[in-house]
DNA sequence: ATAATAGTGTCTGTCAGACAATATGAT
DNA sequence: ATCATATTGTCTGACAGACACTATTAT
C-alpha cells in the first residue's frame, strides 16, 4: 500500500468525480437535468450534475452518485444505472481526471429542483453546449437509453409508478424517436405480461377513462423488442 | 485544484486500475486469460490481467489497458472495448479501489503468452475462484458478450482476419451457447452483407475446402439478431 | 466411389406493421 | 347523440427454425 500511495503522488493525483445524466419526461419531450457551472473551469457552462467522489464517505461510485442525487434532485427511489467511464489528461484543464458516468430516470413529478435560472431541464434534442466532454457523455447516454429501451421495460422508469397503455407508448416513443402502431404495441405489451392491473382507472377528464397499470417487476428485458430501434 | 488534492489527501487515497477480459477460442471453447498473482493481496489466486493506471504514463485509461496488453500478451491491434467500473471500499483489502474493466477480443494465434505455470488460458465454463471481484467482472464480460453478439459482428473478433462461415458460425455458437441452424444463420449473413470474398479457400485437407471471407467494416450492429440469446 | 463437409431450397408457424372496426365514458 | 380516446380484430408480408437436398473436393 505504501508503494502505492508513494508512486501515484509522484505523478499528479487524479481526479475522481461521478456525474449523472437525469432523465425525464416532460409533454412529449425527453429533457436532461442541466446546471450552470458557478466556478472554473468552465465557469457559466452548462454541464451535468456530479461531484468530487469522497473515499472517506461513499462506499463506492454508486454511493456518490445517489448523495449527488440526494443533494441536487432531492429525490430517492430513483432507477440509475452506471453508463460509462470517461478518462484522460485532456478532459479536465485542472489535470488527469476520471468520471464514472451514470444514468438516472425518473417521472418529472418525483423532481424537486430548485428554482434558479442556474438549474434547468433542457430538451435533448436542443443543447447549448456543455462542459468538459459532457456532450458526449449525454449523447452516449441516449444512444443507450435509445437501444436498451427497445428491448426492455427501461422507458417505464420515465412514468410514475401507475400509468396508463397511451401514456408508456409515449414513453417509448419518445424514448425511440418514433410513432409506434398501438395495436401491435399493445399485442406485444400483453405477450411479455410484465404489466399488472392497478384497477383504477386514470382520471384525466372529458373523455374515456384508461386503465392504470404497474410494472410486475423492475427492470426486465426482452428477447424481442417493442418497437424498433434494435 | 489545490483544494481537490488536499481534500483527496485528506481521507486515505483511492487506488486507480485498469482490468481486462481477455477472450479468446480455442477448439469450440471460448477461453479467458488468466494469471497467478504473485503478490498479495490475493497471492497465488486466479486474476484478471490488469495494472495500476499511471497518471503521468497513460494517456488515459484505454492507453493503460494497450499497455497492459502489450507487456501480458504481447498482441497489438486488437479488438477492445470498455465493460464496466468497480470500485468500493471493500473489492481490495488494501482500501478503497476503482478498476476500470475492459474486454478483448482476439483469435488465438495472436495470442502470445509466455509458457508458465501461472499464466494460462482456461475454458469459461469451469473456471476456479477468482481474486477481488474479478468473478463477478468476468461474468459481467461473458453476458456482454452473449448480449451484443446476437446483435453484431463482434463474435467475429474471436477469428483471424479471413474465415470460412463455418467457422463464423462455430464463433456466434460459443459466443451464443447454443447450436446454429446453418441454413438461417446463412440466410442472416447474406442478407446483413458485411462480409466480403477474399478469393481464396480454406485449406484444411481432405474435404471440400470452403471459401474464406472477411469483414467489409469494423465492428456492427445489426436490428437483427443472428441465432438468439437478444 | 466414398467420405466429409460446404452450401441451397422449401415448407411452415410466428410475428410485425397497417389499418379498420368497435367500445366506453364524459359532456 | 357526439366526441375523443381506449381497445380489439384482421389481413398481409417478412422472417425464423426445421429439415431435406445438392455440390464439391481429397482420398
Amino acid at each position: 500500500m505504501k508503494e502505492i500511495g508513494s508512486a501515484l503522488r509522484k505523478e499528479s493525483l487524479p481526479i475522481l468525480t461521478v456525474d449523472v445524466v437525469v432523465l425525464t419526461l416532460d409533454n412529449g419531450q425527453l429533457q436532461v437535468l442541466l446546471h450552470r457551472r458557478p466556478n472554473a473551469p468552465f465557469a457559466g457552462a452548462w454541464a451535468l450534475p456530479g461531484g468530487f467522489v469522497r473515499v472517506g464517505e461513499d462506499s463506492d461510485t454508486l454511493a456518490a452518485i445517489q448523495r449527488v442525487l440526494r443533494s441536487k434532485v432531492g429525490a430517492t427511489n430513483i432507477y440509475v444505472e452506471q453508463l460509462a467511464t470517461y478518462s484522460g489528461e485532456m478532459r479536465d484543464p485542472r489535470g488527469w481526471s476520471l468520471s464514472v458516468a451514470y444514468i438516472a430516470l425518473l417521472p418529472k413529478s418525483d423532481l424537486q429542483i430548485v428554482d434558479s435560472p442556474d438549474v434547468a431541464l433542457l430538451d435533448t434534442k436542443s443543447l447549448p453546449e456543455l462542459a468538459f466532454d459532457h456532450a458526449l457523455i449525454l449523447k452516449d447516454a441516449l444512444a443507450r437509453l435509445r437501444g436498451k429501451g427497445a428491448y426492455s421495460t427501461l422507458p417505464a422508469m420515465l412514468l410514475k409508478k401507475e400509468f396508463t397503455l397511451s401514456e408508456l407508448q409515449l414513453a417509448y416513443e419518445v424514448v425511440l424517436g418514433e410513432k409506434l402502431d398501438t395495436s401491435a404495441f399493445r399485442r406485444k405489451v400483453g405477450d411479455f405480461e410484465f404489466l399488472e392491473k392497478t384497477g383504477s382507472n386514470s382520471s384525466e377528464l372529458s373523455k374515456r377513462p384508461a386503465r392504470l397499470f404497474r410494472l410486475k417487476n423492475d427492470v426486465q428485458m426482452f428477447d424481442r423488442t417493442l418497437g424498433r430501434s434494435g
